[in-house]
RNA sequence: GCCUGGGUGGCGGAAUGGCAGACGCAACGGACUUAAAAUCCGUUAUCCGCAAGGAUGUGAGGGUUCGACUCCCUCCCCAGGCACCA
């Protein structure tokens, strides 16, 4: 029987190696050459899932393979602490968050520690702690100093019976995640960053992070953002002669609008209908339009409703008197919740009038054939020729918009306007986990900031959680009462907390600084050390953490704190992990273990049938998921396989960015791989030349080809690195110079021998690195593999001595010729058009033209 | 509906204008073994053929080119994101 490499024993003391040597520690004082790798934090939720082992082997690969390349890495890890898991644990269990959170800190700092990844640990932070928060609660009052933190009425997702609002995710089809109480929109006074004011500067951004950032995410940011350009244009109440001002995107429409429509929850409507015979009427159907769902499903099933006010409207353009609809497709968060509405050329404008036999005005005509406003079934929205328009009539609408945009402002009627979708970040959480907002109200002074030299305001620990889910800082007498720090009366806390992506939006550059007592961070050395240099993690982030962070970002600079703008020079997302789940409709899924990896045979299985029903299982290859029964546990892989397999095959298989598949047989090739590597060295080192030899320039042509085959190798794989971190074809090639090694192992050279192998274990470095420094070790090496380099590649050992030049004929293969390199064009083509297997070819055709691509192929075109 | 990816053997994928299917998995055959596992060697896109060889083939259809998985146009399907955004 083959031995099996002894994983166990050689991981253990490599990580024991590394730690002694500090290995990953990082001298911010000196950023010559700095590389700054940061992957994304993790919440310690006590255990490491398959996403995390995705996410952090790549960016140890990465700091890895850039220490090899003699960059100065910065490697940081820390946690992103605060947040309601903790705090619903707390309620449940009675145990303190912050002892929770400690206990699992603790845990997941030894499994990052067996899978191998190499951080600077004397960098940790934690977003819990008191020397992080206070800083994150002194950021807040900058913001507050420069009216970018501000208190404001919103509506906000409230469970009643939970007492606290919730953040959109917790909100299921309408119903809060842990109780399923139906959800409400509330007014609340709550705490915003203004992010909506740098809409523009967030979207402007984008140029430089375009080629340096996924693609998808920039589109999703953009999207979130959503710039439209258009006109405001202030219509009139017939009746009261209140100013209606709206937005449009399509004022070549303007002469067609037939009515008007607001929002359900726009405060108008109450306004006007007021102690009128309509109150009763109109409120009644309000009430009920503001109580439809918000969800994706309420909204995409849901049909146009609405009821008019009783008022009406004067179109500034025309005079006009159109009248006031109150209509449920009309968004109070948009423009300015009232929507100027032209049946003919909108299809939701549409739809309402001919719903309500509203009237529909063509002011656009279709070039073909002319508009029918009763026989049409659908709005016109391309392009046209304007009509009914006054003196735009006759000009193509598109081309007449900055016209009509100039005319409108000329005369008084609006202005040519841009909106944005981006909405201020509401960062108030009626939650005790999380760093509490440093503000007090006193009944004198009003809103005051809590002096700086004050900071941190402490989260208590003595508190009391409730039952109901409520925020027990709120009932907390020696938290709440406090001295007003201007008049020194007696005044009150804020009790509510900041969002947590707040903590995470600055804690890359505490890690640049991270023991920093009187500063949040050193300008200086966060001048040296940042922008991050490489940043990982989920794509689920595109427009939470990465527009926030980017945002945080840009306020710092317009303080002062830091010099750029954009804090993520390159971003990398990692796919998800997937793997096959197993479903019959009456035993809905299968659990896993049940399963035979891939083959769907087991307990519960047999024939690809249920075992208990006979119903016929569905296989999905789906995310790994607990409720789809498909999950893997890294400590489980590390116990078997140990994590250097881990890391291979992570990486082997397809290239980070796409989805990955996890099966049994996957994994057990990458231990193949290695077992196989292992087996070649240990049984090969008596015939291997001592450390050191270096190849003889004579030899024989096995032994040249795999010289050439070496040093391909080392080119291509530094290719597929660093062409956007194509491990899996690196590692292919790698298996390529280890099977030719394997095929002309018993007539290799013992210097060649030596420099194969060493070879492969040098370019497998960063992937399997307790591997790679234990064969090292054993190849006779003194000291760690990394202090060595990356492998550099002889241009003349690694080119061909003969090429095998495809030969066609009109495109198709038709034969093959063996020259040297340099061969002429001339020559190849008379070698082509002689060659045998070509000849039968061109029997009785005319050669119409030879195209030789020296080098490549030549291809003979007859007729 | 809009935006972003993607569609290649039994499977994961490779090749971004020049030999399609590298590398790995699975499968099959063989060696070793009392046997199994492990390991090692070999075969493996499809079709025709004993073979030599030939034909077909990268979601569908068209185009550009000496040559297209790759570029252009039209369409279909899958994944993710956004969505009554005026």
């Amino acid at each position: 029987m083959k031995e099996q490499y002894p994983f166990n024993e050689i991981e253990r003391k490599w990580q024991n190696y590394w730690s002694a040597n500090e290995t990953f520690k990082t001298d911010t004082s000196k950023s010559d050459n700095k590389y700054y790798c940061l992957t994304m934090f993790p919440y310690p939720s006590g255990v490491l899932h398959m996403g995390h082992v995705i996410n952090y082997t790549l960016g140890d690969v990465i700091v890895r393979y850039k220490q090899l390349r003699g960059f100065h890495v910065l490697s940081p890890m820390g946690w992103d602490s605060f947040g309601l898991p903790a705090e619903n644990a707390a309620i449940k269990t009675g145990a303190h968050p912050h002892k929770l959170t400690e206990k699992n800190i603790i845990r997941m700092t030894e499994q990052m520690r067996r899978a191998g990844w190499g951080y600077d640990w004397d960098r940790e932070v934690a977003t819990s702690h008191e020397d992080y928060y206070r800083w994150t609660q002194w950021f807040f009052l900058q913001f507050f100093k420069r009216k970018l933190a501000v208190k404001k009425y919103a509506p906000v997702n409230w469970c009643e019976s939970c007492h606290t609002v919730l953040a959109n995710e917790q909100v299921h089809d309408g119903h809060c995640e842990r109780c399923g109480t139906s959800v409400e929109q509330k007014d609340m006074s709550q705490w915003f960053f203004s992010m909506s004011k740098y809409a523009q500067r967030l979207l402007d951004g984008h140029k430089q992070l375009k080629g340096n950032w996924p693609d998808a995410v920039i589109a999703m940011q953009e999207e979130w953002i959503g710039r439209s350009e258009g006109a405001r244009v202030n219509f009139h109440v017939k009746e009261t002669g209140e100013e209606l001002p709206i937005f449009t995107t399509r004022p070549d429409t303007l002469f067609g609008v037939t009515f008007m429509s607001l929002a359900p929850e726009h405060p108008l409507i109450e306004k006007l209908v007021k102690g009128t015979e309509h109150e009763e009427r109109v409120m009644k159907k309000v009430k009920h339009l503001r109580q439809q769902g918000t969800s994706e499903k309420d909204i995409a099933e849901r049909e146009k409703e609405g009821i008019w006010t009783g008022f009406h409207v004067i179109n500034p353009v025309n005079g006009d008197i159109v009248p006031l609809w109150v209509a449920n497709f009309a968004l109070m968060s948009y423009g300015t919740g009232a929507v100027m509405a032209v049946p003919a050329h909108d299809q939701r404008d549409f739809e309402f009038a001919r719903k309500y036999d509203i009237p529909i005005k063509i002011v656009i005509e279709r070039p073909d054939s002319p508009l029918n406003p009763e026989s049409m079934e659908e709005a016109y929205v391309d392009t046209g020729t304007m009509v009914n328009s006054g003196l735009f009539n006759g000009k193509n609408n598109f081309n007449a918009m900055p016209d009509i945009i100039r005319w409108l402002s000329d005369q008084g009627h609006g202005e040519g306007t841009i909106n944005y979708r981006l909405r201020d970040w509401l960062i108030s959480r009626q939650r005790y986990w999380g760093a509490p907002i440093p503000i007090i109200y006193c009944d004198s002074c009003g809103i005051v900031p809590v002096p700086e030299s004050d900071l941190p305001v402490r989260l208590p620990g003595d508190v009391q959680f409730k039952e109901g889910g409520g925020n027990p800082l709120t009932s907390h007498e020696e938290f709440i009462n406090c001295e007003c720090p201007k008049c020194g009366k007696a005044a009150r806390r804020e009790t509510d907390t900041m969002d947590t992506f707040v903590d995470s939006s600055w804690y890359f550059l505490r890690y640049c600084d991270p023991s920093n007592q009187n500063k949040a961070f050193d300008k200086n050395i966060i001048s040296k050390w940042m922008p991050v240099d490489q940043y990982i993690g989920g794509i689920e982030h595109a427009t939470m953490h990465l527009i926030y962070a980017r945002f945080f970002t840009m306020v710092l600079k317009d303080i002062g704190l830091v010099t750029f703008e954009e804090p993520f020079k390159h971003l990398f997302c990692q796919g998800m992990v997937c793997k096959m789940a197993y479903y019959c409709e009456t035993h809905k899924w299968l659990y896993e273990n049940q399963v035979v990896d891939g083959k769907m045979e087991g307990d519960v299985i047999l024939n690809g049938k249920c075992k208990e029903c006979g119903t016929p299982v569905k296989s999905e290859m789906t995310k790994i998921s607990k409720s789809k029964f498909n999950v893997v546990d890294p400590d489980k892989m590390f116990e078997r396989y140990g994590a250097d397999t881990v890391r291979l095959y992570m990486l082997s298989d397809a290239p980070p960015d796409r989805m990955q598949v996890w099966s049994e047989a996957g994994i057990n090739g990458a231990w193949r791989m290695l077992n196989r590597l292992w087996d070649t060295v240990l049984s090969g080192m008596e015939k291997i030349a001592p450390a050191g030899t270096p190849s003889p320039d004579e030899l024989d042509p096995v032994n040249r080809a795999l010289r050439r085959k070496a040093h391909q190798c080392v080119i291509k794989a530094t290719e597929a690195i660093e062409g956007g971190f194509h491990f899996n074809t690196a590692i292919a090639r790698c298996n390529e110079l280890l099977n030719q090694l394997r095929s002309d192992g018993d007539k290799a050279h013992p210097a060649i021998l030596r420099e194969v192998l060493e070879t492969v274990v040098r370019l497998l470095a960063p992937i399997v690195p307790h591997f790679s420094e234990e064969l090292w070790i054993r190849l006779g090496n003194t000291g760690s593999i990394f202090a060595f380099g990356w492998p550099e590649a002889d241009i003349n050992a690694a080119n061909e001595e003969e090429l095998v030049i495809p030969i066609q004929v009109n495109g198709k293969l038709r034969g093959r010729i063996t020259v040297a390199p340099d061969t002429s064009r001339e020559d190849l083509e008379s070698l082509a058009l002689s060659c045998d297997q070509v000849q039968k070819f061109l029997e009785g055709k005319m050669v119409r033209k030879v195209i030789v691509v020296p080098g490549k192929l030549v291809n003979i075109a007859v007729s």
